[in-house]
DNA sequence: GAACGATATTGACGAACGTCGATACGTCGC
DNA sequence: GCGACGTATCGACGTTCGTCAATATCGTTC
């Protein structure tokens, strides 16, 4: 399977880091949407399938099984993930792809902890 | 205000990367408990607050006017984020202060994105 | 077009969550 | 000890969430 596209930087739309001064509602309400969607052990795992998997994508078909849920809340939890802009969809035939958006974590750590 | 003690580093005892291979079942649930934690927009200014504050410390007087929130909410608030092993809480006579957890937010970034 | 396989969606269920008024509890000053 | 003050806890409420069986939808193959 051939890399995925480049996708837009979303650094400069992301994250506000917690630690460099107050946040307003909006900046607290971005940041505590991609964290809630981290809030669930199931979908940490799922995220770290992906990560680990070649190319950092994986097709769908993969993350039920490791997860041991059913096939309607893996697509449920994936489902979410793509909301929070975490990971990214993209249909291959009959399967579905789901890779990690390209800086989105380095981002997000940075959120925590400025470099 | 003096500067709080040395808490025990908790690196050692805290987070494994997300992006560093399958996570198992605990070690997930470790970290969705963090993120969880994180994954309401309130907590999260609260957290700014905090770590914006003077000492990286906040009396929870302090804490309840800026996300205008009642008492009992903030109060609650307060009690998962040290649940979540984010922030500490010591009593100063009638006053409660809460700070930063040092280095939890390197950590967690950590887990994020390695270094 | 029909059959098949993969996957998203729907609906129901029980659990968890965020909020606040009321109250309980601990500290301080007299 | 009592009253004032600060803050945690309780209980209720409406909302949200994670789960799964059933079903709908979409892509592929013949």
């Amino acid at each position: 399977m051939t890399a995925l596209p480049v996708l837009p930087s979303h650094a400069v739309v992301c994250c506000s880091p917690v630690t460099a001064g107050v946040l307003d509602d909006g900046q607290a309400e971005v940041l505590a949407r991609m964290f809630k969607a981290l809030g669930d052990p199931n979908r940490v795992k799922l995220l770290s399938i992906i990560a680990a998997s070649e190319g950092r994508e994986a097709c769908v078909c993969d993350l039920t099984e490791p997860v041991g849920l059913s096939q309607p809340t893996v697509s449920h939890h994936m489902k979410l993930l793509v909301e929070a802009g975490l990971v990214a969809r993209e249909q291959r035939g009959r399967w579905a792809y789901f890779s990690i958006v390209p800086g989105v974590l380095d981002s997000l750590a940075g959120t925590l902890a400025p470099r």
